[in-house]
DNA sequence: TTGAAAGCGTTACCAT
DNA sequence: ATGGTAACGCTTTCAA
């Protein structure tokens, strides 16, 4: 039965104020109250050192104050600091965030989403990994979600902040080519459970249409794993070259990495090959964390604002909680190409 | 009033079972119920999707599976690790995890601690700004208290798994010393509102001993802020030099950075400064960031094993919260020295 | 403006 | 093994 070190309640308040319990709920919310007996219930509030109990106010409101903020997956450095970021957001106004992490699992996924939305959080944000799920819709419906990277395409949202996937896609593309690359392999943190997801389709298209042969490999977001896969893309071993593509055995003089945290492995594996990172190998990451800059050589990366991103997200959120209107709901992240010096001309190319 | 889509009640279950809603409660939890009622209860539930409402049920068991997890400042990259690390850690033993950032705001911190515990959660893994406030103690006897890193003085906790500081900065000292260094800076973390830490506390008495010429600088571990505070540092102008240490005019030959993050700054400015990091300068961070071995050069630093934090901060946790005896509820992590490239001979050593 | 009382959905105690 | 029924601590009608 609870804890033994009580806390004061409602009640004695009341009884200590000679009110009743509705009077000094309202009065300590400011509600229907005269602004002295506000005074006097706040004082008597404030000497028995009452605080409301968040769970028998949850209970008894249905709200929480609570908001979930679910990631795909926490390996990813910059969904670390994007958690840490809207954390950050929704803590100035007053609002605590319950991060979870799907650890790139689709079903614990909307599994969590729904012991989310059970505990009664009043909002929820996701970075999903597979935003095309169809659980969202049920979701959606019982509380308001704002989804970041990819909209979810089931459901009803209450508001998106997304990537223009297909401009950062274009932009590295048309950057790589211009460079003289023509063989590129595109570093996914999709893994084999997930459905393919937008970037992964459009890189395809996209590459086609330039002229570029490129190969979607899938690759964890953990540093060592990352390494790994990077190591053998980059010798062109056979467990490094996909099922998919044509079968070229030259390795690609570019990786695309779609985070930054896996073309930390290409780096590392690069490293280990002694690859010259933009010299003999470009590498171009798609997220721009900040410690992107601090590798030798910078990291080239896509950046999508990080912070901007975290406060929409918060923003949209807290609008859709308190029930206002927003004007638009659908924000979209346009890529800024950080041009620093990890891809370089294609080694053979004049 | 609540959501509009009306969720099943366990009274709904006991109607249709035509038991009251106690047997449901009970059959659902596997107690006091025979085999054939509990099979009947859980057919029952399950046609009716009934799930548990995890709200109510605090209110009456003062109970969540949720353990709040106190970061100290998730701008520290090594933080948002541990913070993902012990948050998987909790998931598999199905626990959730209440991850809040106190951004290095001690007042903050405790503040958050409180709602931590207003919210009841079963446990609270804290990774302390300030460890010896005097306001863990009253927390502590609420809630089941772990502390990562430094141990709280002033509470009586239910864990503890501490870094050996001292252990961790004679091996570092000792070892710039070994390699001609008598001029070393240490930036730490610690805030200006924030009372000294064991770890700054024993680096000045562990220098004095060595004969090495310490000044110890706050820094910021978002990296803007770090790379800023290290250029002074490294160029020695009067903005970088601290109040305390003899008035040197000559920049340290070595920077010991009480955190990873920190010494991404510290990388940062040497680049702008055209600075060779282990050459020019020698740096030695405290973490072992997993980024930490992909710099050029890689970054030596001191390792305290993050997954074995994570598993024992969470072990701790569980079984106090569970009512079980542990051995040991001190678990002292033993420093490892990861020798890489950042910290070579001091310029102009013999 | 204030009070009385009915929930909110469980759990846990006390009978049976 | 089950049922009845107080808690749990607050919010929110509905009256006064």
């Amino acid at each position: 039965m609870a804890r033994p070190n009580k806390r004061t309640t409602l009640r004695e308040v009341a009884e200590a104020t000679g009110l009743s319990t509705a009077a000094v709920s309202y009065a300590l919310r400011g509600k229907h109250v005269s602004k002295e007996t506000e005074e006097r219930v706040r004082k008597a509030a404030a000497e028995l050192g009452y605080e409301a109990d968040p769970i028998a106010r949850a209970l008894a409101s249905g709200r929480t104050s609570t908001v979930g903020v679910l990631a795909g997956d926490l390996q990813d450095l910059w969904q670390q600091q994007l958690m840490a970021a809207i954390g950050r957001e929704l803590l100035a106004g007053d609002r605590y965030a319950l991060i979870l992490d799907a650890g790139g699992d689709p079903e614990r996924e909307l599994a969590l989403a729904k012991q989310l939305r059970d505990q009664r959080v009043d909002g929820l944000l996701v970075s999903p990994v597979d935003p095309s799920a169809e659980g969202w819709a049920k979701i959606a419906e019982a509380v308001p979600v704002v989804s970041i990277g990819d909209a979810l395409s089931q459901a009803r949202t209450a508001g998106e902040v997304l990537f223009d996937n297909r401009a950062g896609i274009d932009a590295v593309l048309d950057y790589l080519r211009g460079l003289g690359h023509r063989r590129v392999t595109v570093l996914t943190p999709t893994g084999p459970s997930t459905p393919d997801r937008p970037a992964d389709v459009y890189v395809r298209q996209a590459a086609d249409r330039l002229g570029i042969e490129v190969q979607v490999v899938p690759c964890a977001q953990e540093l060592g794993e990352a390494t790994g896969v990077a190591r053998r893309v980059l010798t062109n071993s056979p467990a490094g070259r996909p099922r998919t593509g044509p079968a070229d055995l030259a390795p690609p003089t570019a990786v695309f990495c779609f985070s930054d945290s896996i073309a930390y492995g290409v780096y590392a594996a690069a490293a280990e090959a002694e690859l010259a990172v933009g010299r003999d190998i470009s590498v171009v990451g798609f997220d721009d964390h900040p410690v992107s800059r601090v590798l030798t050589p910078p990291l080239t990366t896509v950046d999508w604002g990080l912070t901007g991103i975290a406060k929409e997200a918060a923003r949209l959120a807290v609008a859709a909680i308190e029930g206002r209107r927003v004007r638009r709901k659908r924000i979209l992240c346009a890529p800024r190409l950080s041009e620093r010096g990890s891809a370089l001309r294609a080694p053979g190319d004049a």
